[in-house]
DNA sequence: ATGAAAGCGCTAACAT
DNA sequence: ATGTTAGCGCTTTCAT
């Protein structure tokens, strides 16, 4: 077994509270005894047990992360902006996925708080009044990061999407293109079925362009997903000349099949998408996408976290990032 | 606060052995009394404190994950396979970054065997000296994921790089091509440095071709540097006919690169990937490549991890998976 | 089948 | 500046 801080203790010939003292760097300790201490902790290679230390002390400097999928490119660089942060302020972090499955986001939850997790970040698609349930009585501090919770009850960072996704379709409307695609995530999640549908009606709307059911699908943000809703678009009557895709994948999908159906990018059809992951460089043409600081998203929302579960005071428990667009050779 | 395993056992009318038993499924406990205790949990919401519960049974069904970069595609590939076998097997998953830096790798080790993990999952670059001393006293076991320990006294899960690579250099002269470029990753990894550049050397020398310096160019993992390297190849007085990249955003660039000199692939020059991520479908021409079954190094390291933590016994401590070669378009 | 009691290794008052 | 002493919430013998 390893040594502990009795044996250090007995070692330096002081008492465990004082062992403590040096370990946590409290000030009230002589030099000469700080120096006896280290030493014989060094002699004994004696390292802090963080298990009794959490249970003595209710605080285990670690914290949940729930995502929906860590192999996603999207998701898994909002996770290094947590991780990141997470490390600057020494937390350690209990990465779980929950493909976005209620029932496991729930179980994952009460997980983490039986491990006694100093907070949470918490990434998902639709969070319901069970939620809530669980975050409010959990006592300790959760975060959503990409995340929105329609309540506004719940600490969260996010950019605008709808705002965003307004603005995509304006332009593309301002240099000509009336019949315009849209190739939306799961609509069953607030954010694409509310906000980024929304900002999609609105833009429409605004310039006074009819809103059709049909120049909208629901794609699962996967490659093959995206080239087969573009491929419903250029089956129409009508194609639409521009395509705007909730996902660098999907978009990538959809410029693959406007060119093998033998059409040009953007000459023919435009695409824009909107995560603005490495992924918009990898393709021909280069994507134009709205520039969500994806990892930014998640490094705030761990900064937010650490405040939170300090008590310190926060200016707004609902923070929305700014966006960009980032302009490329795939819209003309 | 919430209740503890004494409150329960207050509620219930039994003691806190009994709790502990029937939270723990142990049949000893009459039917009558188990459904006693079960109430009273319900009734107040109790939840075992799982930090009370590894300081005194000293397992806290957590590993540690020391990843290099969690937003690498590759990597996010392995973690899911780590993190899918471990939720199956009841652990939680402590994941920390290191980009590959030594200082950190032991730094975190350390930190993770201070809460006690365990077990731990590890991916790096080169083990040396330190590593091996600091997993040796560690007590707890170390399995290592996608990374090679050359002393063969880690446990380890891998393909055969060398093998691997071999296959592709061989294929590629079968074919027609002499002169083959080869795009590294960084050669102080010995996976780099040492195996795979065997594996490349050796099939050139098996068909009696000349190793060349400037065939051989060190990337550094980024769509950039494969473009960059490429564009070497390009410059050279006789130009390479094949290139084998060693990953499959190099691989990207390197298509690119060819592309923008108004080359084609893989009529004039053939491309061969190495990862096999899902990148390789969403470039044209596709990527054939080496196909390391990334998700199920990961899944096959944990497995291992949990057998090792439960001193079961294992036929080998050096796992060697094997691998494929996927022949999509970038090939002739 | 159930209970009593001794830790697990540390922190945090409280004394001195 | 340092020591003493309770716990923290649970598991685990050992009795009964």
């Amino acid at each position: 077994m390893s040594a502990t801080i009795y044996d250090v203790a007995r070692e330096a010939g002081v008492s465990m509270a004082t062992v403590s003292r040096v370990v946590n760097g409290n000030p009230n300790v002589k030099p000469t005894t700080r120096k006896k201490v280290s030493e014989a902790i060094k002699r004994l290679g004696y390292r802090p047990n963080a298990v009794a230390r959490g249970l003595a002390s209710k605080k285990t400097t670690t914290v949940g992360v729930i995502i929906p999928d860590i192999s996603s490119v999207y998701f898994s660089e909002l996770a290094r902006g947590i991780e990141d942060i997470a490390t600057m302020y020494k937390y350690n972090i209990i990465l779980c996925n929950s493909d976005q499955n209620k029932d496991k986001e729930i179980h994952l939850i009460q997980t983490l708080l039986g491990k006694q997790v100093d907070g949470i970040v918490f990434m998902g698609g639709k969070i319901d009044l069970e939620h809530i349930e669980e975050f409010k009585q959990s006592n300790v501090p959760v975060v959503l990061a990409s995340t929105v919770d329609e309540q506004h009850e719940i600490p969260s960072v996010n950019i605008d999407y709808e705002q965003a996704v307004f603005e995509v379709i304006s332009k593309l409307i301002e240099s000509g293109n009336q019949r315009i695609g849209f190739i939306n995530g799961p609509v069953d999640v607030p954010i694409n079925g509310k906000y980024k549908l929304n900002g999609y009606k609105a833009a429409l709307e605004a310039q006074h362009i009819p809103f059709e059911e049909s120049l909208v699908i629901e794609g699962d943000y996967t490659y093959e997903s995206g080239k087969e809703a573009t491929a419903q678009f250029l089956s129409q009557e009508i194609k639409p000349t521009a395509i705007f895709v909730d996902s660098d994948e999907m978009a990538i999908g959809a410029i693959h099949e406007i060119q093998d159906e033998g059409l040009r990018v953007p000459e023919d059809i435009e695409v824009v998408s909107s995560e603005n992951t490495r992924l918009v460089q990898m393709v021909r043409p280069t994507l134009t996408s709205i520039a969500e600081p994806t990892y930014d998203v998640g490094a705030v929302a761990m900064r937010l976290l650490t405040k939170l579960m300090n008590n310190e005071k926060v200016e707004s428990i609902t923070v929305v990032l700014p966006h960009r667009i980032d302009v490329r050779t795939s819209t003309k």
